[in-house]
DNA sequence: TGAATGTATCGACAACTATCGAATCAACGG
DNA sequence: CCGTTGATTCGATAGTTGTCGATACATTCA
């Protein structure tokens, strides 16, 4: 960019970049945020997650939906915890799972990038 | 909450689920475009180009901002392209690039899932 | 205690991805 | 025409990831 001394050049490729709209760490940060929900398994089992009548739902009602073995399901799960899109909560053998919110919200408010455009 | 460890347990595992809330192929679809969306430089390239005052990028501008080589860039970019997430227009000797609202706005009402679960 | 069941972890493998250098294509200017 | 510049494509490689079987852990029940 900006080759050597432009003369007549100076309209034509681009308006200036607007300030710096998210630096390497955030951009980082939410990465891996949007990478727990680029499986679409991982993406139904939190579809199904959140959508539970009660808010909280069984490990061992989420391999039938999916269609995955235990430990797959239960690495997908792991994923969605790190990521802080569920948390899971121990009732005596079973393990039930329950959406994040506010995550869910944060993740969206990233998806309004464009609204800070200004003028 | 409520009473805690019951007895006979046998079908008080878990509370029904709600009714498929993602299909197998709505998730797939959507996990391409999250997936996009999952990597660092694509993350900063989407959030340039939204934020630009023009809403337009020029390919030029966008190598220098996130460190990457000029190949890594427009691979970059192609994703985002392909994932519908990003529209290039060629404008002569260079490629334009601009956000796409609708698609931005899309993957927002997806991550209001947790509002569709009732009661 | 031992058996049974639900979860999580481990080991391994196939598939995918990010990255770069080099080559190729496209468009403009002299 | 050529030569320059921007962009895409190609080939190769290192790293990551999804998947499952086998295993280990935890809890409940007999």
């Amino acid at each position: 960019m900006t080759t050597s001394l432009p003369l007549l050049v100076d309209d034509l490729c681009c308006a200036p970049l607007g300030l710096d709209p998210l630096d390497a760490a955030s951009s980082a940060q939410l990465a891996q945020a949007f990478k727990a929900l680029s499986d679409p398994v991982r993406l139904r089992l939190l579809s199904i997650i959140a959508a539970a009548p009660s808010g909280e739902v069984c490990a061992c009602d989420l391999t039938a939906p999916v269609g995955k073995s235990q430990p797959t399901v239960s690495h997908h799960l792991k994923v969605l915890r790190e990521a802080g899109l569920v948390t899971s909560r121990k009732h005596g053998t079973w393990v039930h799972y329950r959406a994040v919110p506010e995550q869910l919200a944060a993740l969206r408010q990233v998806l309004a990038m464009e609204m800070r455009a200004g003028t």
